[in-house]
RNA sequence: GUGGAUAUAGCUCAGGUGGUUAGAGUGUCAGGUUGUGGCCCUGAAGGUCGUGGGUUCGAAUCCCAUUAUCCACCCCA
């Protein structure tokens, strides 16, 4: 009796039809790091549950109730990453990156991170983030190149249009908490008219109600006071400087007082990629500075920023644009078998041109030769040779070319050093 | 956590008011004579109609429950 087995929810499988969209996205992806100076780090696929709930926030909604938290045999408690930033974080605390290695530290990741949420379209219980960050540099420069980099992924990838890219600033230790103050103060005249779970924000995190899609909440946040007014003098400079560094490399933003980000460590300037029609979950990249988390997480006071990109919802992004490059070729030659003779040396010719790194295949269903042509034709081979007793015992063979069924005759000992010629 | 929709072949879907062996397209495999793909033609395999109850002589079809999926809210990448 079958049992029918269904992958969990919130998960997904790439097919073969599908996975080289994966890489193609994927190299991009690492191309565009390494060309702004990043390196790649790989760092576990789950840490200890107290890294989280300190470094992203007890009290964001990620921490209190989307982690995927278990404890292991030996009575830890392990949570799988719901993040990329926090594992990074602690590695090069664990590893004393910052002290041994050339600062401004800038590496990144690509990996895939985990949280228990109902899914939806663009919105996964395991998902693929890649993510890059700078360690070291309090330099505004340091915001516009973490900016750049998923500026520059979007344009080669031929996007940059669709999408917006926000940006703001939320303050620092000195002055966020008058601020905070100020919007208190603001909100306690309309608490009856908040919803339900503003009401709670303005105990906890008034910014969010900033944030807020309930029209009651929206109204009364439109007159609600900004940080922006309220940033100290070093914050609003860091800002300004931001801006003009962004309008000299030219790219293109917007300020959106309104960005909040959801993680706790943010602290100043916060950025967001948005763009149209992926779903309602319109943020494709989204990070900023947290020059106080590694200091939270127990290392010396560093200032640093980040970011983390969707790779699915890019990837559904550059579908949706028809941005994506037709699928690669198969093999260069598919050596098609007539009969007992052939088979063997149609294996012999796929041995040779594959330790010469060259792709090939033949056929190892015992098909006949019309469906070996017909598997040549799915697996999209670039040639096709048929090959026989009396290809054997002549020594020359017709190569045929798929595309547009040309052939031409070459002896069978030369094939590989024809195809390698092309 | 809240709301809405849907569940029939691997995939996309038909199956008025319940009635014999549940269909199509597509995909897969095999053929259309002797050793050649994409088009065309033929055939085959493939479904306990999500699951469990109920109504009925009879349920894919009506009722209830349950599960799953999708979409949206919340939140976020």
């Amino acid at each position: 009796m079958a049992v029918k087995y269904t992958r969990p929810r919130g998960t997904q499988d790439v097919l073969p039809n599908e996975s080289w969209k994966w890489q193609w996205v994927e190299e991009k992806l690492r191309r565009t790091a390494r060309i702004f100076g990043f390196d790649e780090m790989r760092v576990p696929t789950f840490e200890t549950t107290d890294l989280f709930s300190r470094g992203v926030g007890e009290g964001t909604d990620i921490v209190s109730k989307e982690m995927y938290t278990f404890e292991d045999k030996g009575g830890r408690s392990v949570t799988l990453r719901p993040e990329g930033t926090a594992g990074v974080v602690r590695a090069v605390l664990e590893n004393g990156l910052l002290a041994s290695s050339p600062l401004p530290l800038k590496s990144y990741y690509l990996q895939s991170c985990f949280r228990y949420e109902k899914a939806q379209k663009g919105r996964l219980r395991e998902f693929h983030q890649f993510g890059i960050e700078c360690f070291g540099t309090h330099e505004a420069a340091a915001d516009v190149e973490a900016m750049a980099v998923a500026d520059s992924f979007y344009k080669t990838c031929g996007v940059r249009e669709y999408i917006t890219l926000e940006i703001n600033s939320i303050g620092c230790k000195a002055c966020r908490p008058t601020y905070h103050v100020e919007l208190r103060q603001y909100f306690d005249n309309y608490e009856n008219d908040l919803c339900e779970t503003c009401k709670k924000r303005l105990e906890n995190n008034p910014m969010r109600i900033l944030d807020c899609k309930e029209d009651k909440c929206k109204e009364i946040a439109k007159n609600a006071p900004m940080m922006l007014e309220y940033l100290c003098d070093n914050c609003a400079t860091h800002f300004s400087e931001v801006q003009e560094l962004l309008a000299e490399a030219g790219m293109q933003y917007v300020v959106n007082p309104r960005i909040v980000r959801g993680l706790d460590y943010y602290t100043n300037t916060v950025f967001e990629f948005v763009a149209e029609g992926v779903g309602t979950q319109g943020t494709v990249c989204a990070g900023g500075r947290y020059d106080g988390l590694i200091e939270e997480l127990g290392g010396q006071p560093t200032p640093a920023v980040g970011f983390g990109m969707g790779v699915e919802r890019s990837l559904m992004l550059l579908e949706e644009h028809g941005q994506l490059p037709e699928p690669p070729e198969g093999p260069l030659l598919y050596a098609v078998a007539a009969d007992d003779a052939g088979r063997a040396a149609a294996r012999q010719v796929t041995i040779q041109l594959r330790e010469q790194n060259v792709t090939a295949e033949c056929d190892i269903a015992a098909r006949s030769v019309k469906a070996q042509m017909k598997a040549a034709g799915r697996v999209n081979a670039v040639f096709t040779v048929v090959l026989g007793q009396a290809e054997v015992d002549g020594g020359t063979v017709k190569l045929k070319r798929m595309a547009d069924g040309e052939e031409q005759e070459v002896l069978l000992a030369d094939i590989p050093a024809v195809l390698q010629s092309l």
